[in-house]
DNA sequence: GATAATTGTTATGGACCATATCAAATATCG
DNA sequence: CGATATTTGATATGGTCCATAACAATTATC
């Protein structure tokens, strides 16, 4: 425990409207109060979701990945064979939505579907040889630019608490 | 050998395929694994977000409050007499899109747009007295059975070291 | 063999987000 | 002062993500 306090930044987008100033004869316009605000869980949370994903965005630009697309890549990976219900399933990705998302993957040469033998309804799904580089220099850039960033923000043990206690809000709460 | 049969089910969203099992001739379908998926800050952030707002409206069902509403309300009623650029840009809500918000809101007469006499270009935003009352059940709501529900899943100290956080990354990731 | 269930797919609508643009009001500056 | 630029709330519009219904092909069930 003991995590270093929040710090009254207000730097980006949130809370910030007073622009410039010259002749300040009255304090005319100020920063808006965040108040009960800041403490609530689901406020904090999606705002850091968002911080989240844009910095993920950035480290991925070279690659053109969303965190969607290299979820599918590394559950893809880990789990080859299996279809897309399965895939679209465990990542919470309804099955008609999975299919752009599919078309998309393939068009570029990262993955395919393979009719299934046993089962002519269902696509097996696998990673071509691109998608598998792919998938491996994006493990590194998120490695080194990304989740390195929160060990240099949080520490190294209070990234684990971090992450831990997220995936038990995400399983139980 | 290979995959043979599909999983029965596939009744959840996250992380869930295999169900009963009766007859066990072979282990045919397993639940997926999901690897280096449950440690990656994106997935799991925005896993536990969704999880957060889904219990969030639940607790909200009574009056009607999505978790943007609330913040509004929230910041409206701390800082009264802002106008709706204000309000939205601390927020990180556009200007286009917090119109239709605050038709909803206005409709609902939780709160009302006032004319600035400074300034007759811009409105007022203010809480009326049932928006007022609105809110004070809104946060008893909030507070007995959602953030409650944080310090029987982590406990009080971990719950205020998440937030903690959670802030740190949305103010300097 | 008739019926039900599953898989991938399409179509569609809603919620949320972002940009361009506008009229009215105000600010700025020659 | 008056011309121009800026600000505010608003509309229109398009994109993305999410959710449901429905369909053809295939398989399971009885």
């Amino acid at each position: 425990m003991t995590v270093s306090k929040t710090a009254e930044k207000t730097s980006e987008k949130p809370a910030d409207a007073a622009k410039g100033r010259k002749d300040a004869a009255e304090p005319q316009s100020e920063a808006l109060q965040l108040g009960e605000l800041s403490e609530q869980l689901g406020y904090v949370l999606k705002r850091a979701q968002l911080k989240v994903f844009e910095n993920f965005l950035r480290c991925m630009a070279s690659l053109q990945l969303t965190p969607a697309q290299f979820s599918v890549l590394l559950l893809v990976e880990k789990n080859p064979g299996r279809n897309q219900t399965e895939i679209a399933s465990t990542l919470g990705i309804l099955r008609p939505n999975f299919v752009a998302m599919l078309d998309n993957l393939e068009s570029r040469d990262l993955c395919a579907r393979i009719r299934s033998t046993n089962d002519r309804r269902s696509h097996i799904l696998v990673l071509t040889d691109k998608g598998k580089a792919v998938l491996a220099r994006a493990k590194k850039l998120v490695a080194t630019k990304h989740e390195a960033r929160l060990n240099d923000l949080l520490g190294q043990a209070n990234r684990e608490a971090l992450i831990a206690m997220l995936a038990k809000i995400a399983n139980e709460f």
